[in-house]
DNA sequence: CGATTGAGCGCCCTCTGCTGGGTGCGA
DNA sequence: ATCGCACCCAGCAGAGGGCGCTCAATCG
């Protein structure tokens, strides 16, 4: 842009201090300087900022161009939300003449006119600027940058190389041993551009530029990419060009880290970096930005700007990568970030990070409830929990009785302390579960109550022809004929096989089994309806009244089931060790059985076979040994009911 | 004197990374 | 019902690359 260009050119080449820093935040440094006279006051020397001039909000001291073929509209654009609008519209122009000090120093004058005083000169604001007092004020910043990378300019330290024999320039400190250089350097100074554009009247200073120029109206580009297929206006861009892409030479080193850039100006822009300036300060808000274009951009939100289109959904975005983005949801082609520390995997990088945050750093170690280990992060402390499904921690201070549920501990002790927290309100029985106490009032107290029908047998074994009521039990059967079941799974069919010879129901396998629905959610709300059958080979109906678990000195846990068939009422027991269940691989199957081992129970059967096993049980429950065990891995809602089968 | 070199400003682009709101799902 | 978490998405800032153009200084 024209403003930015003519301004800081001016400055740099009339109070001639180094033009090292990158773009127009030279402005601002340059305003400072020039403003220490009439207009010293810092709301004066503020309005000369760079990123003022391009937001117009330099109430009066306002933009020119004399050239008006490059005025960008973009840029204008950004002025458009401007309170100073109108302003802009009108151009000043800047002059800039010498004017002899007092002290035989030459010092600069700015004049801006505006456009309607241009006939008065009493109108005309006038800035004068020392050079002496210029390079005084050079900033730290910039002189480091110039000594480390080491561009200075010949005129960077003009006074030094003063010599009895040189010709000086009387507008800058430029110096040179020969007269001719210096009458040509005073060209510099001039104003004059006799070389006018046939196309744009723009006026030139040589008839090189003009040329250059001109090639930029034809589009001739002389200077051809040896590499590849550029072409360039100005050799200048040709090697350019040839660094950035071909030769990768980049001579500027940044002192601070290890950037280097092509060009010096990318090595002051990334200085900011490092110092943390920021110049350009947005008029709408607090945001400052480090240099035009994040400025330009940032003033989108403000102006609700949306350049960039989707071309599917004609959503609109502010940046183009957000749109960049937003079309990966139209073609679908997603990356996939993995983490390293676990098998999860995230859409985007962000997230897998906030993954990492979450679940692999912890600030302090997480510690297990259960074993008191430490773990460092969460995911390592999850894992480890998985570790302890099936194990049996909650250990009873009492007997050798242990689960893997706190819970049925607590359950558990209510044996110890003789309590039976759940009183019926009808007769004098009480229980230690709630819902034993809700069967124990259907059975007795509801006289409307209707048990359930049992089901058929709907699942049969492709190898054996034996069926099963529930598929789980099928399943579970199915391992029996499977040569490549697990090792566990083996043991427990030789357990099984082991057990079987101490069945006393007629030799044959039993099921137990509810009522409620182990394979899809049907009538949740149904644990009324809780009953115990146990099922023979033969398919002969038998009714468990009660399945006990008994532990005696050494931990071994006794499964006591009470069944009794269409006929007769039999006890059975089981004898397993409780260790060994642990190891095996199918918790479900202890929390069928804790399910099934409740003091209640409900059958299938007639109402007045009820009546005669409810006998039965009743003594079997009165035994003071006789230790109902609810301790299984039961890791679900006490109320969960699944079937087993039950040897 | 023309050509070259290097600096400088400006514009635009991409890649990157963070934030914060929202959703679906399983524990 | 709630929470944690993976996932989705838009918004937006930081940093840097590349080029158009101009000009002063210097070179040959
Ligand atoms: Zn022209
Ligand atoms: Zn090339
Ligand atoms: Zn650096
Ligand atoms: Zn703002
Ligand atoms: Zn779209």
């Amino acid at each position: 842009m024209e403003v930015q260009d003519d301004i800081g050119y001016l400055s740099m080449e009339a109070v001639d201090h180094h033009d090292d820093d990158s773009q127009s935040q030279e402005l601002k440094e340059d305003a400072t300087y020039y403003v220490n006279d009439e207009e010293n006051d810092d709301q004066e020397q503020y309005l000369y900022t760079e990123a003022d001039v391009q937001e117009g909000t330099s109430s009066g001291i306002t933009v020119h161009t004399r050239e008006t073929e490059d005025g960008d509209p973009e840029v204008l654009g950004i002025d458009d939300d401007d309170d100073s609008q109108e302003e802009k519209e009108e151009y000043e122009t800047v002059t800039i003449v010498p004017s002899q000090g007092e002290s035989g120093e030459v010092s600069y004058v700015l004049i801006v006119q505006q456009p309607e005083a241009k006939e008065k000169e009493d109108d005309m604001k006038v800035f004068e600027f020392d050079e002496a007092e210029g390079d005084m004020q050079q900033t730290d910043n910039e002189e480091d940058l110039d000594d480390k990378n080491t561009v200075k300019k010949a005129t960077s330290t003009p006074k030094k190389q003063t010599t009895a024999t040189a010709h000086m320039c009387n507008y800058c400190n430029y110096t040179s041993p020969k007269r001719y250089l210096l009458s040509r350097h005073m060209k510099s100074h001039s104003e004059e551009r006799p070389h006018k554009c046939s196309v744009c009247e723009r006026g030139f200073k040589t008839l090189a530029s003009l040329q250059n120029h001109v090639n930029t109206h034809t589009g001739t580009k002389p200077h051809k990419c040896k590499y590849c297929d550029s072409a360039f206006t100005t050799s200048g861009e040709l090697v350019r060009h040839v660094r950035y892409r071909h030769t990768h030479e980049k001579p500027h080193h940044c002192s601070e880290c290890d950037y280097s850039s092509v060009e010096l100006s990318k090595l002051k822009r990334h200085m900011r970096c490092h110092t943390g300036e920021r110049p350009y300060q947005c008029p709408h808000c607090t945001y400052a930005s480090p240099d035009t274009f994040k400025l330009k951009r940032h003033l989108r939100i403000h102006t609700g700007e949306k350049p960039y289109e989707c071309d599917i959904c004609q959503a609109r975005f502010t940046q183009s990568n957000s749109l960049k983005a937003h079309r990966l949801i139209h073609t679908g082609n997603k990356p996939v970030f993995k983490c390293e520390l676990c098998p999860a995997t995230c859409g985007r990088k962000t997230d897998l990070r906030i993954h990492v945050q979450k679940l692999h750093t912890s600030e302090r170690p997480l510690k297990c409830k259960r074993c008191g280990k430490a773990f460092p992060d969460r995911y390592t402390f999850k894992l480890h929990c998985k570790t302890h499904d099936g194990e049996k921690c909650f250990k009873c201070d009492l007997c050798p009785y242990a689960s893997s549920s706190q819970r049925h501990l607590e359950s558990h002790m209510l044996v110890h302390t003789d309590q039976k927290p759940y009183q019926c309100e009808l007769c004098d029985q009480a229980f230690r579960q709630k819902q034993l106490l809700r069967r124990h009032q259907n059975l007795y107290h509801n006289p409307n109550y209707v048990p359930p029908q049992p089901r058929e047998k709907q699942h049969e074994c492709a190898e054996c022809g034996r069926s099963f009521r529930h598929k789980g039990n099928l399943i579970r059967h199915m391992a029996i004929h499977d040569p490549e079941s697990t090792a566990q799974e083996r043991q427990l069919a030789l357990k099984i096989g082991r057990q079987k010879r101490i069945q006393i129901i007629d030799g044959q396998q039993v099921e137990v089994m509810d009522d409620d629905d182990e394979d899809d959610e049907e009538d949740e709300e149904d644990d009324e309806t809780q009953m115990l059958a146990v099922e023979g080979d033969d398919g002969q109906q038998y009714v468990v009244l009660e399945v006990i678990h008994l532990q005696d000195g050494d931990g071994t846990e006794q499964t006591v089931a009470v069944v009794g068939d269409d006929t007769e009422l039999t006890t059975e027991t089981v004898m397993h060790d409780a260790t060994d269940m642990a190891d095996l691989s199918d918790p479900n199957l202890m929390s069928q059985l804790t399910d099934a081992s409740n003091d209640g129970f409900q059958s299938s059967l007639t109402e007045d076979k009820l009546e005669k096993k409810v006998a039965v049980k009743h003594e079997m429950v009165t035994e003071d040994d006789v230790k109902t065990c609810f301790g299984f891995d039961d890791d679900d809602d006490e109320e969960t009911e699944e079937t087993m089968d039950y040897y």
